[in-house]
DNA sequence: ATATGACCAAAATCGTCATATGGGTCAATC
DNA sequence: GATTGACCCATATGACGATTTTGGTCATAT
């Protein structure tokens, strides 16, 4: 109900989650976190499990936001290397969302082989060969490239960018913002064809694209309909 | 003394270490994987740990060799696009060279810890700032791209394709050739100068620094002279 | 010379158990 | 009727000693 205190609820366990790890974590920490008591935490998430489930997906969506937003701001942003560009930025800008895609044991703790599937189909609906077959097939790409190893290359960029902190300090790399722009900048003069291909195309393939993405994120918040729950 | 009983022994230990871990592999286990007594183990290598310390020695130099046996076959091979390709093929052919990128914890256990320093100092070197500056300079690079960001992503590229089976499995993923090979490309179109720069300043510069990689490598064989061991 | 495997001390592992912790509930309170 | 925190109980933790494992050595055998 009280929405204001649900969203104090999931800004303590992240900060608590990020902190010390899920495992670490007490409910009574994030219900003083949260400066409310341990009961209250049950009147808005009925687990412990619920409260990150509910994090992940705020986040989640708080990123999807952010990406559209830049999309939506910059004039060429319809164009596919754009979106992977301002997706990876999205993605690393968001603390929760580097730590689901780096599987961080820290962070998850025990819930990391439940969440381990929810990662991989995150992953991979991100960047799929049929998303790079789709853009190609609408002249975005040049025609004589295999989309399987190009969509590979793309996700190993996704994956370095989102894990390299465990190697090179955060502090100490240069600015996604630019990291963003030369990717983007690497993969049109690499990937595009002659003259660029038709930015329409890619508007409106994305569209699509975008909607079922979108749609399918929004399903991660209910129980799962049927899917096995077994151990 | 017995150089081929030595390797033997090399080849035992890196087929137990990639498969059960440094930790659960014992000492006896590798002498009769290598068909001899845990005793003639000891007349080759002082320890336990020296022989993973070996091992890595043997695999990094055969890595070396690789690479440098793909590059002189290469007629294109002073480019740097090239040399990060061939770098960049070799290691993700190497299981060893993987799991020691990957840092991965089932395979080298508790000396993990002491190899954290020696996988950074791999690392950095591998791709520095100073590297992309140098070619730059020498006019392989275009000189308005930042340095410190073409080197991060070069970075961010080789680690993303060394640790990536942890998301993608090797089997399901496309050749490393091809990966590399477009790699390779994707640079070539996306930093050099218009033209390409001039390839004889490129090799030049990759002897050089060859020269200087291989010294340090050796080095790492015999035992550090003075850097604190301490816990 | 070279290689072996019994041997040793140190460390890891196991089994047990007493205690503490923490997720979740609900009667009492505001 | 919203909120609390004392309470319950399954699980985790850690102490402990007994037992096994294992890295490393060395007297002996080949």
């Amino acid at each position: 109900m009280n929405d204001e205190r649900q969203q104090r609820v999931l800004d303590a366990a992240q900060r608590l989650f990020l902190k010390y790890g899920y495992d670490k974590t007490t409910v009574n920490d994030i219900a003083a976190e949260a400066g409310i008591s341990k009961g209250a935490v049950y009147l808005h998430f009925k687990s412990k499990e619920a409260v990150m489930d509910a994090l992940i997906l705020r986040e989640g969506q708080r990123v999807q936001a952010d990406i559209m937003r830049r999309l939506a701001a910059d004039p060429d942003g319809g164009n596919l290397f754009n979106i992977f560009r301002y997706g990876l930025i999205g993605l690393a800008e968001n603390e929760l969302m580097r730590a689901f895609y780096s599987r961080r044991r820290e962070v998850f703790g025990d819930l990391l082989k439940r969440l381990a599937p929810k990662i991989a189909d995150a992953e991979a609906r991100s960047m799929s060969v049929e998303f790079v077959r789709q853009y190609q097939a609408a002249g975005l790409i040049r025609p004589e490239l295999d989309p399987a190893t190009v969509a590979f290359l793309m996700m190993v960029m996704r994956y370095g960018l989102l894990t390299i902190d465990e190697v090179v300090p955060r502090d100490e790399s240069p600015p996604i913002e630019a990291v963003g722009a030369l990717i983007a900048d690497l993969l049109q003069r690499g990937l595009a064809p002659e003259g660029g291909g038709d930015p329409e195309a890619g508007k409106a393939l994305f569209n699509t694209l975008a909607q079922g993405a979108l749609e399918r994120l929004k399903q991660q918040g209910r129980p799962a309909p049927d899917t096995e729950e077994g151990k």
